[in-house]
DNA sequence: CAGCATCCCTAGGGATACTG
DNA sequence: CAGTATCCCTAGGGATGCTG
């Protein structure tokens, strides 16, 4: 067993934000509660069981949560927790830097045509 | 070929950033130039093939830039573009998460220990 | 609707050895 | 010293289909 867990504190962070949608699943609950279809569907290119994962081990790390309302049919939201929100100026900034590099690379995202 | 490379701008900065040791390294290279060696101590359990990948891909993405020395034995210093430097608050950022995140979870960073 | 189950695949990461 | 070269391996991700 190693003594120590990880190099650095940033590794720390990247474990809970750096799963291939993690952050833009994140990104896209900051404006509030979200079903499991409404991410599926901002997440144009993931898959169901992906997702599902990923939304999973966000809510292991406690910085989502994950209300079940019992009705036919099923209805499922998540939403970002407390400590979850402490995430939030990070998210932004994580989203501004992006934005630069699109501009700088030409390149371009769903999300920049929309708004 | 997709009409778009992503869904949201946060993948455009996880993708320069989200490989296992390149936050580390970027972190590591704010306090200046460093050599091949020194990376190598401070990232201990990496191996210096992956390090070296991470550092070329970092290259590639222009936010850091490679020295080469023409001494015997041969020297070779990284340190970060002044792109790269853009990325300086966000790094740090990063790490203060983590570090709040460590003293959460109870776990350890090489590098909390050492200041 | 909100997901598991199953199967599959490759890219990222790792160990070890070797060179200019 | 600062890397490649080679081989290997698993974990993360993906396609498809099924269920409560």
């Amino acid at each position: 067993m190693k003594a120590y867990d990880y190099d650095c504190p940033v590794e720390a962070t990247l474990e809970v934000i750096g799963g291939k949608w993690k952050a833009t699943c994140l990104y896209y609950l900051i404006e509030g509660p979200k079903r499991f279809s409404e991410l599926m569907e901002l997440l144009e290119t993931a898959s169901s069981r992906i997702l599902s994962k990923q939304l999973k081990e966000l809510e292991e790390h406690e910085v989502i949560k994950r209300k079940i309302y019992s009705e036919v049919p099923p209805r499922v939201e998540y939403s970002l927790t407390d400590y979850g929100k402490t995430l939030l100026p990070l998210i932004e900034m994580i989203c501004d830097w992006g934005e630069r590099r699109l501009e700088k690379t030409g390149k371009k995202a769903i999300y920049n045509e929309s708004h």
